[in-house]
DNA sequence: ATATTTTAGTTAAACGTTTAACTGAAAATG
DNA sequence: CATTTTCAGTTAAACGTTTAACTAAAATAT
């Protein structure tokens, strides 16, 4: 055989997949029977649907994607905007965001496509460009409060947009966050319930919304008991260990006798600086933490802490997303999940 | 006003893109003219050319990747499968892994979707159906060993795959890792040579390869230098802190006076037990650790620690999938990167 | 028996690109 | 001047789905 042949007819090596036409042929109908039956519409008929379903299994069909998306003008695949990694004090936060969004993405169906707020990011907006591009339906942002402005431009193009773990306050953009102000007031009222005295606060840096409320609510929780809030007993930690670490060393120095740490991490720098100037966790001085990331239970003692929902922020920053996309309904909202005290033995009843 | 309206035609709010079309109208030329100038084909004269991207600028074209990706069969799109993120001890390494794919694939234009080799990922197969609907042009694998076997089928059915930072033994699936064996080698060569004598190691689980090999580069460091293989020194750290910790404990017990610590964390576990126990770093006992994560100059002292390149082999392994994609060839290969000794405060001349 | 409705499909357009093959005019060649 | 080559495009098919609109036959109603 093989005579002539025009073109690459017959070297086709190109790698071949199974399409609905394939389908189409094997049982005997026209490629609209088989896109109707796969997709479960009651027009077709049980026995015919079981017939193309049967077939689709056997000869391995996968519906095209790329296909698909094209006429539905759907991806099923959303971005995850998270900070530069580099920049990532609190990995385990963003571990325990991003497990929350993927969970209840593929629950969904949906892909999760990764980016990252670089400069480049931001200066080749790409996060306009995904959008633009048809390649994710809706985008999620977590963390960084960087070049945050700049993402209005998504809203005012009309796509679905959700901020998770923080917000902005002078941009009316889609959030879920935790009861970040609740937290403070809680940590800090659970202090004063142990009989604490001397309260300090180690705060992280104040141009994030989250770290304010948390201040706001440790002032509120002393106020209400009659303990002067005095300035004094803040101390910026930056949210890192080492930020944690030198804060300390100067509420020591100030004598106090309990500290609320805004975030986990600067608790254990505090341990560490309460540890190295002698003095005993809780006996000498009480410390709660916020966040309850896993590293929390380990500590020694462990720690007393505000578990902030995380994991769970994600998952529903995703549903409101996907709700969002699928209905085609662009709405504000404001989501605040609740928070609750831990306590372990960084705190306890004095005198 | 508000009459009625059939249904939802009129409101037909649907977004609208501008297409290849609309540019092609809007310059008077055909839409072949238009694809063909934007991907700077020659056969344009200079002219058109311009003229087609300053409408396309001015109307603000982005082309749809779902469009092209379906007659070109591309999806500049690579998943990235990384373990299930609540099995992570090492956020770090895995942060900075994630860090090097993502920028190498920026680079070169495509994106990354993030896949968990959760329980359900495997038994959906759903690393075979991002193939097979298209979704991705390839996959990089990053650190569990756990269903790796199933990664076979990848291979089998000729799709682009990279393993990185660790291998298979038994399968041929190409990689791309750092110099394990060389990495144990030297830092057991550095505790020698600074003078310790009872060398110990607290070695991660076995079961995994870079485990094996930096156990292998230890027993011939000390066999090359004259030292006995004692497998008394030798404790299981199961790459975790607090496995580190325990692990040194024993160790103390039997009276080494230097350790090498299979990686960074385990490292700093070890410090705590040595620290409990009274012993000085590294006047009384000598620490290596390997990885290099940021913590670890962190440590006090500042341990001394082998860099593996983490970051790098991301990066490697991007361009190495990148490669095969391009080009259409699956080939396997083993690319192995240097090591290095950095050299901190948690080692010295002893007497 | 005829008209109407339902059933079980089919046809063909649409989604937005790319690209092989074609075309008609201008330029180069002999 | 006739012929060939180059230039500057155009036409139309292809990628693999979905879906609105149509149809022919069967079932039901009048």
């Amino acid at each position: 055989m093989k005579k002539g042949g025009k073109k690459m007819e017959e070297t086709g090596e190109k790698k071949q997949y199974v399409t609905i036409k394939d389908i189409a042929e094997y049982v005997g109908v026209s490629t609209a029977t088989v896109s109707l039956a796969l997709s479960r519409n009651p027009r077709i008929p049980d026995e015919t649907r079981e017939k193309i379903i049967d077939a689709a299994k056997k000869l391995g069909y996968r519906p095209s994607t790329l296909a698909r998306g094209l006429v539905k003008n759907k991806t099923y695949t959303i971005a995850l905007v998270i900070p530069q990694i580099k920049r990532i004090f609190v990995q385990a936060y963003f571990a325990l965001s991003v497990s929350g969004v993927y969970d209840e993405l593929t629950e969904h169906g949906y892909k999760l496509l990764l980016e990252m707020a670089s400069y480049e990011f931001v200066r080749r907006k790409r996060y306009l460009r995904l959008f633009r591009e048809r390649s994710i339906d809706g985008m999620i942002y977590i963390g960084s409060t960087l070049y945050d402005t700049y993402l209005k431009e998504i809203l005012e193009e009309g796509y679905p947009f959700v901020f998770v773990g923080s917000y902005l306050p002078d941009i009316k953009i889609p959030y879920v966050t935790g009861d970040n102000f609740k937290g403070g007031y809680i940590a800090t009222k659970h202090l004063i319930s142990c009989g604490y005295k001397r309260i300090g606060l180690i705060t992280g840096s104040l141009n994030v919304v989250s770290a304010v409320d948390r201040f706001k609510g440790y002032k509120k929780a002393l106020k209400e008991n009659g303990f002067g809030f005095n300035p004094k007993f803040v101390e910026k930690g930056h949210f890192s260990e080492e930020g944690g670490y030198e804060a300390m060393k100067k509420l020591i120095k100030k004598k106090v006798d309990a500290v609320f740490a805004g975030n986990d991490l600067m608790a254990q720098g505090a341990y560490r600086a309460i540890k190295e100037s002698g003095l005993r966790i809780p006996q000498d001085i009480g410390v709660v933490g916020m966040d309850d990331l896993p590293s929390a239970s380990l500590l020694d003692p462990p720690l007393t802490t505000v578990k902030y929902p995380i994991y769970e922020m994600g998952r529903v920053g995703v549903k409101k997303l996907i709700e969002m996309s699928e209905k085609g309904i662009i709405s504000y909202f404001e989501e605040v999940l609740p928070v609750k005290l831990i306590f372990r033995k960084s705190t306890s009843k004095v005198r």
